[in-house]
DNA sequence: GTTCCCGCAATGCTGCCGCAATGATGGGGC
DNA sequence: GCCCCATCATTGCGGCAGCATTGCGGGAAC
């Protein structure tokens, strides 16, 4: 298990390192941004932790390279901001996790273990599809930057649809993704929805289709 | 994208579902571990919010169900109890992140953004046959990744005969597997959607045949 | 007040599915 | 071997269930 470790305090660093060898861990330690890079380039890693504040700039700015060459590797961010609003930028820039300092070690390893739980191999928090770009995180369409905006139902067919791209979704996944439980449905509601956002699709010219599977459900489709 | 919050407070729970709608989740809400329990098993969601202090118990007990039942449904524990003994053994039992009451609404949603961006649901029960590769829980079979796309009655019998790959399936068996107890067939129904099937597999160039047994059933063979 | 989402119902249509007819195949009896 | 019959395979066809689409009205949001 090789984490990578970005931090520039050597004390601190020092620490981590061999507190995550203590559980068999093998860690790359990189003090700076640029270190960091030549890192993740050489080598892949279970996890990685990163601070935000290093002498070549935000720890943050990292993520998306990280994204981009390792799609689904584990993210935790360290850091001294604890402030509210610091830890929801942390989340939302892409990170798996977010632990102001000073926070216990062995909390540390928690998640840490938590987060290495998860299933190799994430998506990535926006979908493409066609001309559509979908926004998991913010839960919004666009089409070549532009915001496609759709009703609530719509929105989330299109959702449940690009999440399974080109795979058949069954009909009744569709409706437990739109409707609530005590959403009681008695007629072709779904199916409104569908046909709406079809024609918006066609309309906005999206360069995917929603093809239906008679008995079974309905699937996206690229158009070729 | 459909939530099940796990919450006895009825101030809290009707707090947490309104803002959830407002980011539009469908919400079903289980203020015991009963209600929970039944809630799993009656439909699937793509998170949960898990209260610890309920009045049938401790909400990491279910845990350990809901690992057994939805594998990877991410879960959210939210607790009173902030001690770091607690925390760690929130996220050791299984749970994906952990927040101590009282939390921002913000930071919730950030975190459920991050956990939700997340692959949805891997489901792993997927039988290889030949190039087929059929996914038991989607009900969807595919060739080279390419959906294969059948009517539902044809599906029920790839699936049927997938299972048992290699192996016999008594015709009673499969006509269990097609039909309902209450549908009557009188005819040779079963053959013609066995002969479709087959002229399907051949086109698609799929690796397996059936092979069909006088008196007894038929086989799904691999494709020398 | 105005806008627009959403559920409902009516309509037309597509293609699945059951049926039956015909052809093919295999196994047993002699 | 040869024939015969039971069983299976295949194909065309018609009925109808299920789907697609559209207009409408109630109601919520602003």
């Amino acid at each position: 298990m090789r984490i990578l470790l970005v931090e520039d305090e050597v004390e601190m660093a020092a620490a981590l390192s061999s507190a995550l060898r203590r559980y068999d861990m093998v860690v790359d330690h990189a003090p700076t941004l640029a270190d960091a890079e030549e890192a993740i380039s050489a080598e892949v890693h279970a996890a990685v932790l990163l601070d935000r504040q290093l002498p070549d700039g935000d720890g943050l700015k990292l993520i998306a390279k990280l994204r981009a060459r390792a799609g689904g590797v584990p993210i935790i961010v360290l850091t001294a901001r604890g402030e509210l609003a610091d830890r929801v930028a942390g989340l939302d820039s892409g990170a798996d996790d977010y632990l102001a300092k000073p926070f216990a070690l062995e909390e540390l390893l928690a998640r840490l273990r938590a987060v290495l739980r998860r299933p190799a191999g994430l998506s990535p928090d926006i979908i493409r599809a066609g001309r559509i770009a979908f926004d998991l995180g913010h839960r919004e369409a666009s089409i070549d930057g532009q915001p496609f905006e759709l009703p609530r139902r719509e929105l989330l067919v299109l959702e449940a649809l690009i999440r399974r791209m080109g795979r058949t979704v069954l009909r009744s996944a569709l409706e437990e993704a739109v409707y609530n439980f005590d959403d009681e449905i008695q007629s072709n509601a779904l199916d409104t929805h569908v046909s709406r956002l079809r024609r918006k699709l066609a309309e906005a010219d999206a360069g995917v289709e929603i093809h239906g599977i008679r008995g079974v459900g309905y699937l996206l489709k690229k158009l070729s």
